[in-house]
DNA sequence: CATGAATGAGACTTCATTCAT
DNA sequence: GATGAATGAAGTCTCATTCAT
């Protein structure tokens, strides 16, 4: 009965622990920035040692390359979850930035995690692979889906496709910028805002 | 004039030192990345001593600041030479996007730079603060000029001139941050592809 | 027998544990270096894990110590085993000498084990204690041997038996360590050549 | 008049620095053994703050070598000092012999420190390299040496020199390693006894 | 004013040792 | 007994900042 309050050693499993600790990173990156982020910080976070860490990670960088990619996996699964692939590909997007919009309330976290991660990561070296490889996937699906609009009819046929996706991509990701760093702005008031601009944009002239 | 080019011990003005060290700041971070610019490195580069930095600056992190804020002034005077504010507000637009497009071939330092400290500095307290005393002048001043635009016509309406001020700027600069990270891709070609879109969006819709 | 290839969770004796953990440690500090040999590294060496090193050894110190041991007496068998003890004295330490000097090809890693654990261990607390007993038995076997030499006329009378043994083992031991950092050099060249000059050095000198 | 006791900042030279830094890194690894030698401790015996280490060394390991280098040509220096170069060479290395024969009561630190650093340096890398760079010098002077002794009829001939210095050498750092683990023993009187069989194994055959 | 040697806090990482399973 | 996940105490090294010269 030395002490009821040290908590007894517990074994997780592998991927728990993975879970745990990236979690603990994309909570600490998001909420005190990528400077804050040291392992033991993180450690702490988790409720872990601190030199559990390098146990499941080769690298301080690597648990957050992990991390970044925990963050935009989830992201990303959250909004496409919303989303009604099948529906007008207007009224999609459309969709598509309203849900996206909202994220900054709910998944500030990972937002900024992500945004730190690959912009700091081993400085244009892991930094911009991370985000290639991620993004890159990201592209290519959002380009399948604008080529069936175009296809259809519902988008202007003289665009391609590829830029067209980064250039959604980009104003996405800007509006997610500043809605979160003005909280006051309403999130749905601003994604109409863009998604208009956007589908005006891209749609077929109507009248010729 | 003939001793300018000695080295040693000079005596320059604060002003002059000032710029001198936040060059240095600004080539370093821009070419080596933040995590490469010590105090260090960047006297070296600077060709000054290392304490020289803490009497010209009162922190590690304000000469931060202060090149990221060099960078970023001396990047948009740059634009705005060569814009002509006077013209159809639908040409001026194609026209800043066109010239901003050549930023990252010949800027690319001061672009990273900005992006990199404006993320990093004070992870949540110096960076957003600087990022938003900086770009709320921009935003008031990009908005004049949209509504200017709404105006006389050229511009639909129905958009608010501060959220597109936004969302213009946004896409600039998502812009820059691909045409930076993928120097394949032609300059101005993406530059048209974003001017048709956000002109298509925000010009009246002709007929009906 | 027939099991008796099957890995996992075998039940050894002690005693086979003990030899498996050891020699794992002589083959992992005689080919990396005693600093690459971790707990870590000479349990799976040894096929085991690593817990079971605190099961068979009360220390880390305590297996190193054991594997030098084990390392130093293998050795001294394997050149005793070689050698006609009730030879000429003479001829005896010629023959002892050649034959170790082929021991740094064949068993190398047993010499640097030795030299690096007694050197490094508990820094002048248990090396130089490891050391001391294992060879003060050695200088003893040798002293009784040298005196035998002496009373038999082979060796000068005037030498004291325990010097002569602590001399002639220490020309072995530089012998054995220069071979081994010079593989080039012929050992038994080198063997002859250390012989002449011990043997004409504590022989009665013919005439006179 | 806050503090007395705090040492005021000196700046030293360059050089004085390295001798302050190098003499506390052997007195520590010659008196507590390598494994003491850890960063923190030698700065504290050279009265100094940790990170100067990096100012000087590059390395950790870089320190030892300067250490081990320092310690070696010290001593080399300092038998050499006391020895006749033109006297007989029989009698020259007999003084020399009995000379180094007293290093370990007055310099035992630098002797343990040589042998530790040699042996564990970077295991393999970087201390073989070191030894090899100050003992092929040694051999190479003494080697000149002994074949003047040859040519000069003091010295047997048919003994190839370079094998003949390093087996002297061996004989010697034998000796020095025995009187420093056994200091009850008089260094004089092993010194007459390992120089008798060394010359008598060397000297020509009296009376042919 | 200018220099860079010196400081010290703190970062990442390793590894002997423990202990729940 | 056997395993290896978990712990925590060091250790090396970096770097913003100070201060004697």
């Amino acid at each position: 009965m030395t002490a009821a309050n040290q908590r007894a050693r517990q074994r997780l499993s592998a991927e728990a622990r993975r879970l745990q600790l990236e979690t603990a990173a994309i909570e600490i990156v998001g909420r005190d920035g990528l400077a804050a982020a040291t392992a033991d910080a993180i450690a702490r976070a988790a409720g872990v040692s601190k030199g559990l860490l390098w146990h499941y990670f080769t690298d301080f960088d690597d648990l957050l390359a992990h991390a970044a990619r925990r963050a935009f996996t989830s992201l990303e699964a959250d909004v496409a979850a919303d989303i009604d692939l099948d529906a007008d590909v207007g009224d999609l997007l459309r969709a598509a930035i309203r849900r996206a919009a909202q994220l900054p309330a709910t998944h500030g976290a990972e937002l900024r995690t992500i945004r730190q991660i690959v912009l700091n990561l081993g400085a244009f070296g892991g930094g911009a692979a991370l985000r290639d490889r991620e993004y890159s996937a990201l592209y290519a699906r959002q380009a399948t889906l604008l080529r069936r609009g175009q296809e259809q009819g519902q988008l202007r046929a003289d665009l391609d496709p590829h830029l067209l996706a980064v250039t959604y991509q980009g104003m996405v990701d800007s509006m997610l910028e500043y809605l979160d760093t003005n909280p006051d702005i309403d999130p749905l008031t601003y994604a109409d805002h863009v998604a208009d601009i956007l589908l005006a944009g891209i749609t077929p002239t109507r009248k010729r």
